[in-house]
DNA sequence: GACATATAGTTTCCTAGTCAACAAATGAGG
DNA sequence: CCTCATTTGTTGACTAGGAAACTATATGTC
């Protein structure tokens, strides 16, 4: 074999670490919500419309990060499930607003503890000052991206 | 608004501080490659084949930890594009292998030198300490989840 | 040797996004 | 008012992957 010049490892990155560490953890989440038949975008949208009493579909994909049309496409697939209402904006006739239902609204608790789980499962094990450094340095790595979406996938 | 029973909120998790920091260095990555014409998968399936003369599509699947068939659309477009070429095993005649092209051969270091600077770009402000402890970290937490795939998406 | 089983790669169908074109409704300027 | 630009949500064409059925070849057993 032809000997290539020397470059850098995939695993010399810590782009790389990161992507396979979040990989495995959203992947695991992925598999404890399959059970309820929802899916981790799924889980975002309900989790954004439990803290309020509705939003419309073109702040969700400001918030979550996709465009409008994945949400026409996600709302529906919601709306399959019976987990979320569209309803019309009296004001404003091009506009809706998403809202759970009485399903969505019970659901949603159950699946924040499948999160807290699942949080357990990959960083139960840090010590309180693992945690709480990692966070911290997250959270600054985001500051300096400047604001941005939630991460749904 | 009905009040509702208080649950732990998305960013409570660390799971989704790695997930959103994760996405960011990643699609700044892709938008890094499009000029190049090439995806983050291709990427990662052309630095394999940097390392070696040439592999089956299956044990780049196990690396890459993705199905055959993804492969094989993989090594489809990246063929299409000349960086790759499949070639008949001598000895089996299902199996093929894979190897990168004179031109694949060519631009593989160009793209790993953007690789190196979207992994300056995003934590190149981070104190040695703070890499190699968060690299750490990131490896410990990848050990404990057994053995793995490369992170392709 | 012949047949059952296993393996390598492909193909088809499905999911879940993007992007860009679109229709309907709103709003702003003249 | 009227018109033109903007905004809202939807749609259709496309992409990239997974799951499972499929084809061809290899292997192991009787």
């Amino acid at each position: 074999m032809a000997v290539r010049p020397p470059i850098s490892q995939l695993d010399a990155h810590l782009g790389y670490w990161l992507r396979y560490v979040s990989n495995h953890v959203s992947h695991a989440f992925a598999l404890r919500l399959e059970r309820s038949g929802v899916t981790v975008a799924e889980w975002v949208l309900l989790r954004e419309l439990y803290d309020v009493d509705a939003l419309p579909p073109s702040r969700i994909a400001d918030r979550l990060g996709m465009t409008r049309g994945a949400v026409t496409k996600l709302a529906d697939r919601l709306i399959v499930k019976a987990l979320v209402a569209r309803e019309a904006d009296a004001q404003d006739r091009r506009a809706q607003t998403l809202a759970l239902t009485k399903k969505g609204e019970k659901l949603v608790p159950d699946l924040a503890l499948l999160a807290d789980k699942n949080d357990v499962e990959f960083f139960g094990h840090l010590t309180h000052e693992e945690r709480a450094g990692l966070e911290q340095l997250l959270r600054a790595l985001v500051e300096r991206c400047g604001v941005q979406k939630i991460p749904v996938s």
